[in-house]
DNA sequence: TAATAGTCTATTGATTAAGTAGACTTATTT
DNA sequence: AAATAAGTCTACTTAATCAATAGACTATTA
């Protein structure tokens, strides 16, 4: 299961993308819509912000706005970005892998198994894009 | 990602499909062999029997064992038994479903994009067995 | 009856989730 | 140009959940 975080991330890039190209979208109104805490949620588009997905805008007007189209960004980029590992299990995850301290990856079944879910995982996640989280 | 529960209920299963048939194996057995806690193996081997995939014999000669053979209990099986959610987020999950509060799952972007990787997940998580955790 | 091994209860520590307070920025209004 | 309203940004605190540890208790075998 994702982090509460994460899934509180797609939801907000989700509303962001259906509200692209309209300019700033304030905090408050995604909270409210998405149902997600203000607070926490701020801290989640500062950190998107961060890694270049996100703009915002200070002052009266202002709020977060996507910079490039939905469609640039995959679910897989996303998830990374706040969220963390879509393996299953460390020792078969890409971007946060950890070596198996009790087994060798060349002969474990649990290793050969995870390996298959995650490329199945992945095979949709890198596939689907922001856009495809407006509803329709 | 799994949690660390379920990724030792899983180590620990494997560990006990391969002794299958040989009688009792003592938690410190399985404890030291697979790089598990022994006091959280303790509490996992313990849910699992109570979940009737294991059995256990007390005293001198003692320990777990698997009450079927490996080839009975299917990975998604063993994940739901100690760890919950196999789909990453909750209104997709099958066994641990909770609904939205903010969408209609129906039309909601999100919803379709998670039910297709839990179903790609699952369906080979369903297939497979302990035995697969067998090195070979 | 002594030794072995699982069972149970309680506590600690670490990480994640959520909430609070206030400073800083920008645009508008007068 | 100053005051004010409407925003984001930063730091800190609390609550909840997950992971790990400690030790007493019970059952079984030799």
């Amino acid at each position: 299961m994702l982090s509460k975080k994460t899934q509180y991330a797609l939801k907000a890039l989700g509303y962001l993308a259906a509200k692209y190209g309209q300019g700033p979208v304030l905090i408050s109104e995604i909270s409210k819509n998405k149902k997600i805490p203000i607070k926490f949620l701020e801290t989640i588009l500062l950190e998107l912000k961060q890694n270049n997905v996100l703009e915002s805008k200070k002052g009266k007007g202002g709020g977060y706005y996507l910079i490039e189209s939905p469609k640039k960004t995959t679910l897989a980029q996303a998830i990374r970005l706040v969220g963390g590992p879509i393996a299953l299990i460390p020792c078969v995850s890409l971007n946060f892998y950890e070596k198996c301290t009790d087994c060798d990856e060349a002969t474990c079944g649990l290793n050969k198994a995870m390996l298959q879910t995650r490329d199945a995982t992945l095979k949709i996640l890198e596939k689907k894009t922001l856009a495809e989280l407006i509803d329709g």
